[in-house]
DNA sequence: AAAACTTTGTGAACGAAAGCACAAAGCCGT
DNA sequence: ACGGCTTTGTGCTTTCGTTCACAAAGTTTT
């Protein structure tokens, strides 16, 4: 097992890791130990030399004229998306969807712990939700709660202040939900979620479906 | 007004647009009625080279010396988005999350309108949600409702069968929030939200931080 | 009216990602 | 042990996206 020459995996690449990961996951509960680039690919949705690439970059842990071992591949993804430790996540905003994300179950099953609920509403603040008292930031602050994943729920207006405070906190990852575009220093990893524009982008395509005729797939 | 010489908009300038539109919407609410391609990228979190590269594909819309005039760039963005009519959308899986998209505001406020909730648990189904009654999909089916955009949050299992029968109805865009793959005709255009793998990707940037240091940028 | 200044629109350079195609490497049957 | 078969890993090519840098085009000042 040789060290692999892992500087720098590509962020398209990473992108896809979970994809994999979810595929070999449900591989391993149906029992198949071994599979190929081919199936892989299949399942998580991608060409098999696309597969082939990405996991050329972690190193090769496939066996030629055979594939892959199902559990040892899922192993070492899971190892190289640091799910072997469980990362504390707070949620911020508990509106509709802040609400529906500390209910959703997906954290947990996967590397991740939601630690705290964030709401500056004086209604909500100290209400037991999913288990947990809902705090203030402030309060998140003095209780020295250790945070490494930040999620934002809050509406757009708010999103900037809570990021700032995030960071302020140590928080260096941070999810957000809030149509608004965040300014963060440049060692914070921001991702974006924003079902408008989900909803606009496929509009556009809907769009243009009428103008012009001609069948075109669309990825994500 | 010469037509502009629209054939093939990038993918991934589509995926800006919005945010274009987002700031733009924000500007004229401040009373700006001009702006120029600096400021803009500054409030849309991009650069302004990439900012006018993209608004030339749509056309030659500002003024040299000048800027662009919010207003008209607005119609132009929203005209190419298809904004300008009324998008009807499901939402099929009424869970946690199904619930909150459907209170959710953000759909009505443009372009888009909730004219159905779908769902299949007997325990749902003829229930009143957002003052919408929960059908299921062979109700709608049956009711012929027009559908343009379907929105999938049930669990994962069910995505596929729930895609198959929305691509028979008639949907030709879709909007998966679950983890899985779905396959569907090459006319349908298809994107996925998922916050597992968010978060996944999120602790990969987290875990590569503890391993080598030094600041790096994310973008989603 | 002309000079000075500002900002757009875009050709060209650069870089990242996707796909192709095949040699290398391991299995299996004889 | 060896030849044939399968599948990986990867150099090369092509495509796509971003950034640079500047001429063209407009505004403002003198």
């Amino acid at each position: 097992m040789a060290e692999p020459a892992r500087r720098g995996v590509p962020e398209a690449t990473v992108g896809r890791l979970p994809a994999y990961l979810r595929a070999l996951t449900a591989c391993a509960a149906q029992g198949t130990t071994s599979i190929s680039s081919e199936e892989l690919a299949a399942a998580a949705g991608v060409r098999s030399a696309q597969l082939r690439k990405d996991l050329s970059y972690l190193g090769s842990y496939g066996v030629r004229g055979v594939g892959y071992d199902v559990e040892r591949l899922s192993s070492q993804i899971a190892g190289e998306l640091g799910l072997t430790q469980e990362w504390p996540v707070v949620i911020v905003g508990l509106g509709n969807l802040g609400r529906a994300l500390a209910a959703y179950g997906g954290f947990s099953e996967r590397g991740f712990r939601v630690v705290a609920l964030v709401d500056e509403d004086p209604a909500v603040v100290g209400r037991t939700v999913q288990g947990l008292t809902v705090q203030t930031l402030t309060q998140l602050d003095e209780a020295g709660t250790p945070v490494a994943i930040g999620v934002i729920t809050t509406p757009a207006d708010q999103a900037q202040d809570v990021a700032d405070r995030l960071v302020a906190l140590g928080v260096r990852s941070v999810l957000n939900f809030a149509p608004a575009v965040l300014s963060v220093p440049p060692d914070v990893a921001v991702r974006k979620v924003d079902l408008a524009t989900e909803l606009q982008i496929l509009a556009f395509h809907e769009q243009r479906r009428a103008a012009a005729p001609g069948p075109q797939e669309v990825t994500g």
